[in-house]
DNA sequence: GTCTATAGTGCGATAGAC
DNA sequence: GTCTATCGCACTATAGAC
């Protein structure tokens, strides 16, 4: 089989969750629209809250392992931080799907905290690490560092959504330039 | 009586829902603990996604109300800005349960973007003007103004967020300075 | 692992008396 | 406007054959 029926549920069921939303979406019509049987995804998952974390954990990782950075450098922050901006918009451009589906999840409560939490760090501890060294080297402005962590978060996930919304703009230079620059434009000392 | 039953049937909710999300809560507790029954909460609201839009509705005037500024004046952009920036957040940080129902809303499927783009528009119309003066009078820096008052509503989000989950620090003069400013740097030319 | 069939539950909404 | 009572449905999850 070229992919196992699991991951034709995975897969079936972030379209239908985007489309619809989580709650709206019956395990019933994921599987039918998967073209497996009902007991056949609660034998992979065994309940709709271990499908959709299941989801959720899948791509966050591997949205961590597509961004990663590598560590820092001592020269030009700027142009690091550009080139993670980069990749992490460049991957939630290249998943629309997957970057809705996570804004959704968010609010999921069997979704905990905790768990959102553990994965925020996964996926930012590298900003913070690039933060604390810019305001070190007085290239970042020193503001509460938890406070710079959520703008940046925030940041981010509003240009992802402004150019999933607009797909034409996304290769349009103008505006990728001016979406990072406004972002770093808030950091910089 | 003190408050119509309908209005308690809005209080109600609105805990509830924050407390264990719109989906997951039925409308037969919304009665319940609103202290009405069953049929009446149908007779105020002809169906639950009728309640969830009345409240959606409900707040977000409220909001308009409170912060709407008067038109801008010509000196001192940055301290209208701020003056706004004050009162919103201030709003946000005295009602964190519409707020935080408001975050849920926007995912909640019946609520259709026609409508959540016209209640957004009431909300930030005044930012539109003041980007679009400020642009003029070269006070404010000329990116693209989609993307910039995609970028505000964002920070904003964002920060009142932030004051929520952290209510020690809303009355802290460090950090509700540094978060306006962070926002300001964003946008300033 | 995959299927069919169905159990069991809780929900949104209605009918009709007061 | 408010209540009680209840209908009908859609859903999650299970049982058991293959």
């Amino acid at each position: 089989m070229a992919v196992s029926k699991k991951q034709k549920i995975l897969d079936t069921a972030l379209v239908l969750f985007v489309e619809q939303g989580i709650h709206s979406t019956s395990t019933a019509s994921i599987a039918k629209a998967s073209g497996v049987a009902n007991g056949t995804l609660f034998h992979h998952f065994p309940s709709k809250e271990d499908l959709v974390i299941s989801l959720y954990q899948n791509l966050k990782q591997d949205f961590a392992r597509q961004v990663a950075p590598q560590g820092i450098a001592s020269e030009d922050l700027k142009q690091q931080a550009k080139s993670a901006w980069d990749k992490a918009l460049d991957w939630t451009i290249a998943n629309p799907l997957r970057q809705q589906f996570c804004l959704q999840a968010v609010h999921y409560q069997p979704l905990t905290c905790q768990l959102q939490a553990k994965v925020l760090e996964e996926e930012f501890g590298y900003l913070r690490k690039l933060i604390e060294y810019g305001q070190q080297q007085k290239l970042i402005a020193n503001y509460p560092l938890d406070l710079m962590l959520d703008n940046c978060h925030g940041q981010f996930l509003t240009s992802s959504s402004f150019f999933i919304n607009h797909p034409e703009l996304a290769e349009n230079p103008e505006y990728r330039e001016a979406a990072f620059e406004i972002f770093w434009r808030a950091l910089k000392a």
